[in-house]
DNA sequence: GTGAAAGCGCTAACAT
DNA sequence: ATGTTAGCGCTTTCAC
């Protein structure tokens, strides 16, 4: 009969169980740990005392020795952004399997923030996947001096890598923007201290050049829909027709700025997103992508990271690339024949961004 | 496996503070805890000397004997459902603030997996929110005798809780459906093991009652968009002029296969959501929904799980409820006048969900 | 205010 | 295969 006059939680230790089933503690220790060290005909034994009292073993305690806590951080830089939750999802379906405990955190795009988080659940855990730091490189080396770490969508020497092969992806953009007339594309840049808008921004620039298409930038924006929307202004004062946004979020804020000073998607202007997020399907017109194997982003990496904490040695070679694809839908088209001027015909509409009327 | 060299993590002790210090460990130690219980100037020193070592307080050990880890779980029923994001957001800010970590624990709307990860983490935290758990009422009481708890979106006897004010959201939604001419409204239901489902359409039967209104339910269905979907083919068998959904997620869902059956909204069918979640702003037509204050719950959820944990009895009493509003959007529309009969007019015309073309 | 000692609950050498 | 003996790093009585 479990003992209740006691305060509840974590009063039955190993002695107790041990004391009832007429053995060491040690051996109740044994028990417990896998594989279980143990005879079997006791450790059923001890199995049993051990379910009557009520027994479960306390981590924490365990941790003290062991200094493996079956625990490991993900950090992901904004948990507003639907990205993260299929990343999220394959990290903890492979942290599951393996018996650990996830810790999510959100840096909340702040390169302080998730310092300060970092440091702080650092010790409790066996391990660490940072998905899109916004931390400086040498700060990532720090902690992975400390605790084995797999960073994701982010390539950095010494440390084990998972990034998806967004040159490929935005190469195929362009060529698809290419293939529908376009011969400037304006990219719509993210954070600065985003790894993949670097990326995805040379990408562009070295795309252009082989397809002979003309590329610049505009930005840096939030990576939100807000970000978006104001980009979509800027948009407007060095107007283009052919938009490759830094991430979905922002490609439906650009197509609803646009909307709004009643340039139309993809009549006038076509616009590529990048992540392939739920909403990118329901937007109207539906947002042409580069879509990125979220889910496989997080295993691949969690299951790296579980091998590291194992003894594994680490891959820092190279790092580590998955595969993208262009997801063609309704927001590009081809370009609005324009007879002969530089600047699209719905410049001169509409000069100045402001509230406009819904058209019917 | 041997490791390499020895995690260099957490090598450096109170006693090799102290020794450097010139002082007892255990005056470290009561400098690190706070309020400060050592003399300004030795507090000072060791602090100096800490920095030097680069001494880090083990949170484990502190937690061994403390039986206080300073970290908080935080259930949430799924982490792909926007709602979720907010609330997580209003948590972690107040738990950091005070000074703890959150450990997000995704349940995947299963009550087994919720049930398995909350026995995994329990011993391993102070307090544990959980919001729309989907456990039984009887799991949760068993919890709550082992940690304080504070449940979300979910009232229930002896265990503190926030909820929204559901009701009177419903009954927002209904009158203005009735405002415009509706008098029949379909309930479409999102999982049984939520709560706020069995509120929403209780509440809607009363409101009925009141407003002379008729209702009727559907479902229940995933509380996804595919869910919607899937709910929309239903709702062609057995037609309506204005839907409640359990949420945005299932109402966007409707909306988009309703549209893909050629049944337009709001004109034939007026659809109404609940949570307000960001897409409901860009879909087509824009979604009036039920807004919740997603982020307060989540800071006012885990307030009062930390005053809990500081001590305090925990207000057991009625839950706390939080004011909703009735966002109107485009999705609602005046009833279509069908003259005289029952079913709507559409509902002849496609009597069978299929892949119809778009038109044009 | 500070030091000395005694554990928190568990695991990891050693023994046997 | 099991028992014995030390701690893990920290906090906490107790003395002084």
């Amino acid at each position: 009969m479990p003992d209740q006059t006691r305060p509840p939680g974590q009063r039955v230790t190993i002695y107790d169980v041990a004391l009832e089933a007429d053995v060491s503690p040690s051996t109740v220790s044994r028990a417990f740990s896998r594989p279980s060290r143990v005879n079997s005909e006791t450790a059923e034994r001890i199995r049993q005392v051990a379910g009557r009292l009520g027994y479960r073993t306390n981590p924490l305690a365990r941790a003290l020795t062991t200094s493996r806590t079956q625990m490991i951080a993900l950090v992901i830089a904004d948990i507003t952004n639907p990205v993260y939750a299929e990343i999220v999802r394959g990290a903890q379906e492979v942290a599951a399997d393996g018996e650990y405990t996830t810790v999510l955190i959100d840096a909340q795009e702040s390169d302080r923030l998730e310092r300060a988080a970092v440091e702080r659940t650092m010790s409790t855990v066996d391990g660490i996947v940072l998905a899109s730091s916004r931390m400086s490189d040498s700060a990532i080396r720090m902690v992975a001096k400390q605790r084995p770490v797999v960073v994701l969508n982010r390539a950095l020497a010494d440390v084990p890598c998972v990034v998806t092969d967004d040159p490929r992806g935005v190469r195929r953009a362009a060529e698809h923007l290419g293939e529908l007339g376009h011969d400037h594309i304006t990219y719509v840049a993210g954070p600065q201290a985003s790894w993949p808008n670097g990326v995805r921004w040379r990408s562009l620039l070295e795309a252009g050049m082989e397809l002979e298409i003309k590329v610049r930038q505009i930005g840096p924006f939030s990576p939100t829909m807000a970000g978006g929307e104001r980009a979509a202004q800027e948009l407007c004062a060095r107007p283009a027709t052919a938009v490759l946004a830094f991430n979905d979020q922002m490609a439906i804020g650009i197509i609803r700025g646009l909307s709004r000073m009643g340039v139309n998607v993809p009549g006038d202007v076509s616009v590529v997103g990048f992540d392939n997020i739920l909403a990118a399907d329901i937007v109207t017109p539906r947002l042409t992508t580069v879509a990125a194997p979220l889910y496989a982003e997080g295993s691949a990496a969690t299951r790296h990271l579980l091998t590291m904490i194992e003894g594994a040695p680490g891959h820092t070679g190279r790092p580590m690339v998955l595969p993208v694809r262009l997801v063609v839908r309704d927001s590009t088209a081809a370009r609005n024949p324009s007879p002969g001027r530089a600047r699209p015909s719905w410049v001169r509409q509409r000069p100045v961004p402001g509230p406009a009327a819904h058209l019917p």
